[in-house]
DNA sequence: TATATTTGAATCGTGCACGATTTAATCTTT
DNA sequence: AAAGATTAAATCGTGCACGATTCAAATATA
């Protein structure tokens, strides 16, 4: 018997794929965002803003499943270039509410053309826009799943 | 107009979920790798190992879509707890062979239980044996098309 | 109303990721 | 065989991720 542990091939894993899948995709949006001054979890948070308008750290986490941890330091990032503002609460001084400046809004100007460029480069690509739809269903569906698994 | 922008929501994104996923996938992973004294892309690693022997950093880094920048220090600590060897190659000296130590080797029984457990624990999950299938088939084949993007 | 508990951010330490560069070895080309 | 190009690791700096802890504020409970 050569190598009798097939449950451990990489290509029978679901983990192995979802995470080089993420990597390979944070850098195909990168020069795209280079253009925008900002990185990838940057712009998710940027995301969250335009899409919600302003927010606590706390809700910014829950909807990226990231804590402070994470989020302070790279909130910081992007109050220092002028893309939001982080102002404590004076009715519960816990916690952060972080707005978008004027120059944040005006971003999202740019930030339209970024998803039309990726899908634009997909074009040629042998994965029919059905199966993406699919594919997006049941990664929301699994994301959660794993969620609820994680909050356990 | 109260949010006009649909193409920047989170729900729309592919990019969102696959990251949020991937490491939440990881912490799922975590616990378990934790019992043998590993985290993730060590886990990755030794999984190549365990699967293909012996092997450059390169090697290595093909298939886990990683490089030199990452993996030697990576390598460095996985050596540390001794559980890899890394050989300068004679016949070529700019690559480094990385193989299994007795203690890499053995580990493999144990690392063995760690998918039986993650499949255990999503029994209860709303998604079908089917559906994960297919979803899995469509994470290479979009791996594959990214990984073509990227070295483009 | 004191005391205990919970909550939201921040801080700290470790380990990835990765662009850019460096170094040494090998391969190509003339 | 010498010069130039290419290749494989390593190094460096920055920015995430995240477990664990700290701190202050708010809430619950005795």
């Amino acid at each position: 018997m050569a190598n009798p542990a097939p449950e451990l091939y990489l290509e029978n894993q679901l983990c192995f794929p979802l995470y080089a899948a993420s990597r390979l995709t944070t850098k195909i949006y990168t020069p795209f965002l280079e253009a925008l001054g900002i990185t990838y979890p940057q712009y998710l948070v940027m995301l969250t803003l335009w899409q919600f308008q302003e927010q606590s750290v706390k809700s910014i986490g829950e909807r990226l499943f990231l804590e402070s941890n994470t989020l302070t330091p790279l909130l910081k990032r992007l109050e220092q270039k002028d893309l939001i503002q982080r102002i404590r609460s004076k009715t519960d001084e816990r916690t952060v509410m972080v707005s978008l400046t004027q120059t944040g809004m005006n971003l999202k100007e740019q930030a339209l053309e970024v998803p039309k460029k990726i899908v634009e480069s997909f074009h040629d690509s042998t994965i029919s826009e059905e199966e993406i739809l699919s594919f997006q269903k049941t990664l929301f569906k699994l994301l959660n799943v794993l969620d609820k698994k994680v909050s356990e």
